[in-house]
DNA sequence: TATATAAATTTAAGCGTTTAACCTAATTTG
DNA sequence: CAAATTAGGTTAAACGCTTAAATTTATATA
């Protein structure tokens, strides 16, 4: 059967297709009977209109790229999820779809990032742990507005949603010496997430604000599986040296860390305290439950989009940005 | 600053715009110089083709379309996760984009799902766990290649990808049934959940097979959340039932069942034993530790996808399927 | 050398919408 | 009642590519 386009149900209707358009769209005003009769010949013909002619024509797509790293380190982690569903419920209510990017990061041109801002959208949500300037600039030389999820790299002058994470492990950090740890192991995200920076900045700073010193040996970088966790925590063990506390990056990495911990028979907290990131489910059924700094994904997902939809549709046009507050939420493993 | 279409690199490379688009898709040979002088253009006015006149010009898209509910039900789930890194790990391969379309689903009109199937793509995914024959139908007026990730409703002359569930439910009662279990509750899912129908088939099978009898009150009907498997058990609890098993439709479920559990004291697997489905990381990390049944949703999407890409490439014609087996995986709780 | 063949490039017709500008007839307005 | 406005609809030019068919130029064939 031939296609049926906006012509066909215009001539149906005897109307021409700019008037098919305007009844359809509502930007002009059509007289009630003639749009009852488009309104039904749509029906009859079951037309429906190609959205790539639309958006050619229009230069808009109500679509947002999402662009992330959703790939199999990140199957073991609420995070995606959490940011995902934040994304899709504003968006929803705002009614702009969603173009998925699974951004598969390549470790040898890592300064190179080629986003494919080519494809049809209106802007873009940037969630790559490893954003640095040379990404950035990148970006806008597109041309498409966009958010970052996570912080911006040096230069902050760009739209971005970000947890106060500095907040957070300083907060961490000092609630544990205040306890009486003084060594504390900091098992960090790698060197090239912006993220772990903020961490060890928090972590340094909670240190220095109760008159402390601690040793760059204590803070370890690890990938983001369970199993990187406990790999590298054995290491930490076999080292022997006299730690009291542990926190870590994400949730999944403080599995394994208890892991390795119930291996050796340490108790927890007994002998060592833990505290994770993240604050998702696997915290609460652990045994025992584990401490853990909520940084409220959904809020960031959710805040992001509504704002890229703001700078879509011109509401805001200078550089602004949002902090999502963390906090820490008490459980046995400490 | 003006947009660079084709044209302009045309004109400076002072060919027609047809060459350009030769050159850039290789559809074509064009001279070595010819092309190195294009090449330099392009590179010099860094232009980008639209990808919507693309689409538009060649009826093609590249792109898939996800239909699923990644809502807030599924952000404790890993379900979800794993199909979806299925999906793109074999998509990025196949070099095709991935659009994701929520579908929140309206209780009122269920019958009528309206797929936004006019977006620009070349075929679709379908995950929704209420896939009727309606549903399908009004896919296949679409006339757009699609799968299905799960059960295609009553008629199964289309393309889908489904987890042998029955089977894989069968297994589990049947070695509960030979470990003892007389009576075993089934924590399934909505009554409108296709799979729910596959997973009470699994369990009457195994007990008519073994020569018992079940009681449909044993069969609780619970929605996703960790949340509503606890409330939904606290209340099996009450009504003080000599069961000695209960099998849950995924994990998250076996984690609130296992807090109704122990808020009662009561033993497991002393006095109750549980298998949940799905095998995350969760089922290891709880205390007891729980047996479940896995049922590779990675491979779900990965195959799932695959098959898509099979179909819009017309390599597959006629509707087939793939079942993807399960597996019971021991642990403390039976 | 004339002719058939092959290679490289151009022409031009889509693809299916939107929307500014224009037109016509009916309705207000002074 | 003539002029000005308005309401409702049409025309036609984009939007920026692709690709079948035509054309030109170079090469091989008899």
């Amino acid at each position: 059967m031939p296609k049926v386009t906006i012509e066909t149900v215009a001539q149906k209707a005897g109307v021409s297709a700019a008037t098919v358009s305007y009844a359809l769209s509502g930007k002009k005003k059509i007289s009630p009977e003639v749009r009852q009769k488009i309104l039904k010949v749509v029906d009859e013909l079951d037309y429906k209109p190609s959205i790539t002619a639309r958006n050619l024509a229009s230069s808009k797509t109500w679509t947002v790229g999402l662009y992330a790293s959703p790939t199999k380190n990140i199957r073991e982690d609420y995070f995606f999820n959490n940011i995902l569903a934040g994304v899709l419920d504003i968006l929803h209510e705002k009614k702009y779809q969603i173009h998925l990017f699974a951004d598969y990061f390549d470790e040898e041109k890592k300064d190179h990032p080629d986003l494919n801002m080519t494809q049809p959208i209106d802007g873009a949500l940037i969630m790559n742990p490893r954003i640095n300037d040379v990404y950035i600039r990148h970006i806008e030389q597109q041309n498409i507005p966009f958010v970052v999820i996570g912080t911006p790299g040096k230069r902050r002058n760009c739209f971005y949603v970000d947890a106060d994470l500095m907040a957070g492990y300083y907060a961490a950090v000092d609630y544990l010496i205040k306890k009486g740890h003084k060594k504390i192991i900091l098992m960090n995200g790698s060197t090239d997430f912006i993220q772990s920076k903020k961490r060890k900045t928090g972590y340094a700073l909670a240190y220095r604000e109760n008159g402390l010193n601690f040793d760059e040996k204590w803070i370890k970088n690890v990938r983001m599986l369970e199993s990187d966790g406990y790999e590298v925590f054995k290491q930490v063990l076999e080292e022997n040296n006299k730690f009291s506390a542990v926190i870590t990056f994400n949730d999944t990495i403080a599995v394994g860390v208890l892991r390795a911990l119930k291996e050796k028979n340490i108790p927890v907290p007994g002998k060592v305290a833990i505290i994770s990131t993240g604050n998702t489910m696997i915290t609460r059924i652990h045994s025992p439950s584990i401490t853990s700094i909520e940084m409220s994904s959904y809020d960031m997902g959710y805040k992001a989009a509504e704002l890229l939809v703001d700078v879509i549709e011109k509401r805001r046009i200078e550089p602004s940005h949002i902090i999502i507050q963390t906090s820490l939420v008490e459980r046995e493993s400490t």
